[in-house]
DNA sequence: TGTAGTATGTACTACTTAGTACACGGTGTC
DNA sequence: GACACCGTGTACTAAGTAGTACATACTACA
């Protein structure tokens, strides 16, 4: 396993953990809904990250961005998917086209999509 | 197996058949790289759809759309689902934000990317 | 009638996914 | 020195993925 899923998800909450003792690996585990051996190994990269909804899980418990953290897991989220195979040729086409232009250029159109200005 | 995918990949195939005998089940196998046993099953929806590569060339092979035929079997593309990854939080937010739009303003939305011109 | 091509049915396999169960050894603390 | 956590190591499993291999049975035609 060479992601940094595990190293990223250990970072932070460790991080979490240094104002709070409720952020041990065990008791994490416990409310995400794994075995701490789990846990302990998706940490260290040792096994490949756990499914969609654990990761979920996973991110809410450490105040991440689920894309984000599915991303870094190589994964993506399953309602993006299922907006997806619902006008495959429309959101393939946007995707391919917009894929290689600049994040500001993406956030322009994000953002007057979203003011209905476009 | 309750996907229309093999009902439409036989269809099309068929369709094909009518005018070129080089479209039967073994063949079109054969060219994709398949067992005939194996396309005859995802034909009659048996097991699920193949391997997104496989898909690929199948679509290739029956003149689709790969996007189209990879959302009928479920699945997104994988070069894709690899552009979202790179801008998570770009990308999840404006596919949510897009969705539920209907499909000419998304249309409008592409074209006006294309052309430059937004 | 045999033989070439066609579709299908049955059995099997290797790999991956997504974990659990449980034991072990370390650390702190009362 | 017993109790309570802590992280980790080892072993296992149940289900799904992505097919192959081989045998069977039908159809067409020469």
């Amino acid at each position: 396993m060479t992601t940094g899923f595990g190293d990223y998800v250990r970072t932070r909450r460790e991080a979490l953990r240094a104002h709070d003792d409720r952020y041990s690996l065990r008791q994490v585990a416990q409310r995400i809904g794994v075995e701490p051996s789990f846990l302990s190994k998706v940490e260290r990269d040792e096994t490949p990250p756990p499914s969609e909804a654990k990761i979920v899980a996973l991110a809410e418990e450490l105040g991440e961005d689920a894309d984000v953290l599915l991303a870094l897991a190589g994964k993506v989220s399953s309602d993006l998917q299922a907006a997806i195979r619902k006008r495959p040729e429309l959101f393939a086409t946007l995707i391919r086209e917009l894929k290689d232009l600049p994040d500001r250029a993406v956030l322009r159109l994000v953002r007057d999509v979203r003011d209905g200005k476009w």
